[in-house]
DNA sequence: GATGAATGAGGTTTCATTCAT
DNA sequence: CATGAATGAAACCTCATTCAT
């Protein structure tokens, strides 16, 4: 007379289910690699079977691409809403960095799951993720334009060369943390990386009190903009 | 359905089979990683039954790390023996990016594979492979500091971080060859990546940096003084 | 991945329900067959849910039978109504041939399913199906039995195989359309089965016939006497 | 102390292995269908894994064409065997036939997976084993052409379609076999088809009466021939 | 040194069907 | 009349690995 011990899950709407789907999916792949993960273990962590999972997302491969292209979407909601307040090219590469660092410092495994995998697919390139990935790096390319034309940046440098350099810093660097090594200090290595990436490594001479100073005066000219746009929009 | 009746092969003496092994799976494994090979097509390829690979190999796994080693041990051999007789931390800098650049522009699905698989077994930490390639990275640390000793690189820059920055970047940079968009010209992407370490990206050559800023400064004063005008004809 | 969000079909009667859902379910039969056809597939050109389909249908295989035997419905009642028009056996026949020629010439696709699928359920001989296949064929039967009472055809044949001979012709010689060799001439066709299943195919015309018969004859009776004198020479 | 109770069976070489696997196939197809067969039933018959059948054949449908082209083989070899020792065209007309009659009436569930496999794969037309059916169904088109130059069939019939009209006769008649109703009298059955097909059914003028009359008095002779051989072998 | 038959464990995917709403 | 989330059972196939010879 007792009750029927398996416990009937409730029953979820759609767009509940496939939220959970992909919540769980992004763990389990994360936790094992997108080889190593089963659609068995995705199913049986959400307590349903897996042809469930089918219903909603036409294969395995599929369910990875949405859980990456979630990730870049949530990444860029959050770089873009930011980086408009922040004054001065090198303060908005600063941030940038900062901000991957962060990313990949909050949740190394995801971060090792999209590099691993992001580029697996046969046509990578055609890929909605590409176009993530691209829009999420043209950030970057964007500061760095608007760094040049405001003298703050060499008007010659490579451009993606140097969004490759910021990007392959960071991911590079942040590999060591992948394994258990240290702490990252994210405000620590974003400086850093800030500095290496506007200073370089070589010894200065005097040009490079001119440059600070230059980067000085742009801050300055910045305030001064800002000051003058609010006050002329005073009745 | 069956394997094609292939002509009997000469007896190979340990050290060869393994040799010839050891190239087949490097051939396989580059072009399908290392979860899209299968030992059946290397045994194939060299015309053995997939027995015989187990005779000298323990595992699948196995195989592949030692590919990776023996990858590995070729680089550090040609790189240490060219290092030596070049002068100049700078020059030695640029022999290590270009050398990296090249090793990866010559066999560039090889490299996917390293870094793809590199850092994929549980304790990778503690494994040989982990050991090369710190001996490998370590040759651009030892340069680093060789050039501080000389006075030829900033004696505060973050060794560990700036050998992040040069591989990181070429890693980067490089994956797009590795998907077909363009051909790569070794030197010159080696050239704009020593310079970018070496120099960074900000404006530091008096004259150019300053002239940008007295111009924006000038448009600045215009507004100002329109803008105190305006106020003037306030009532 | 999802289904297409279709406008909200107006709500059927059951009557015009069912028959939306057997007209579908025939054309998705028709082109893959019964095993290749999913309910899936059905409900999704219904643009309604799966359960909706096991609301009016007990089964798949329950959907198939209703699909086959309105089929042979159809076919029935064209069949019977004609028939009665036609004067003469011969032409009778000529008809019941031509017809179901065309049949299989205007649907090929149902007709393979007709064919592949009738027989397939495991108790098919008490199954309505096997009534109305019965049924069916039977209308040549019974033109048979007209034409032996008639004079038309000889008396000894065997009726049953003669059914037989007349589907089983007209069914093989099809298959060669059903696989896009060549368009069908039904006409041309039904007139050379009519003609075979009548006169068949051994040279019996006038003079030919006659010489060789009595060629033959000749050599017979040759035998005979070659036996009578062997019999004579016995003990 | 006792043996392990699981009996490892005796390895076999491949061609054995091929050739166990192909006989048990067959029971297992012909027994369910090639939809209703499963690679598991076929393996555990075997007492094998279901993974060797895959070491020796690509796939199921493989597996099936192999199953079918075998079937086709032995048949022919047996009739072109035959074939060649019987004088003229209408007994060899009549050999044909009731080879094939007792073909299907020997094993009629090969035969009807034949009938419901055989055009079932999308490209059958380039198809080894439609190749096998066109050589097999080739010997009667033969036969036909044997039978017009040597005058006893009409030099007007219209060959493809008699071919069909004989296959689609015995196909046809013999479905009622396949779902138990009667035991099969393969001679009898053989001869019926067979005068049909020659003398069709109408009621024939004088030259066919005396046809038909010719024949009787062969058929005594024989018996008479026959009773004397008798007669004489007797002591 | 080499063979090659055989295993075993699991992988992804498919689908008819049910049932609470 | 209709929905649609969920099930369950199995299907085909893959592959690293073993072991008797």
């Amino acid at each position: 007379m007792s009750p029927l011990p398996e416990k009937r899950l409730p029953r979820l709407t759609r767009v509940q289910r496939v939220s959970e789907i992909l919540r769980v999916a992004r763990e389990v792949f994360r936790e094992r690699g997108y080889e190593g993960a089963t659609v068995a273990e995705i199913a049986a962590r959400l307590g349903v079977v897996e042809g469930l999972i089918y219903k909603h997302f036409d294969s395995k491969r599929a369910l990875l691409n949405q859980v990456l292209e979630d990730w870049y979407a949530g990444l860029y909601e959050d770089y873009a809403h930011h980086l408009s307040g922040i004054r001065g090219s090198r303060q908005q590469l600063r941030y940038l960095i900062w901000r991957h660092v962060r990313t990949f410092g909050d949740d190394p495994q995801t971060c090792r799951l999209v590099l691993k995998e992001l580029r697996a697919e046969p046509n990578y390139l055609d890929s909605e993720l590409h176009q993530m990935n691209r829009r999420y790096t043209q950030l970057l390319v964007e500061v760095l334009h608007d760094g040049i034309r405001r003298g703050e940046f060499r008007p010659d440098i490579p451009v993606p060369l140097v969004r490759d350099m910021v990007f392959g810093s960071v991911e590079h660097h942040l590999w060591g943390f992948l394994y258990g090594q240290s702490s990252l200090d994210a405000e620590r290595v974003a400086d850093r990386i800030t500095e290496l990436v506007c200073g370089g490594i070589a010894a200065h001479d005097g040009a490079a009190g001119l440059a600070s100073q230059t980067e000085r005066l742009a801050t300055l000219i910045d305030r001064m903009e800002l000051a003058l746009e609010e006050r002329g929009a005073a009745p």
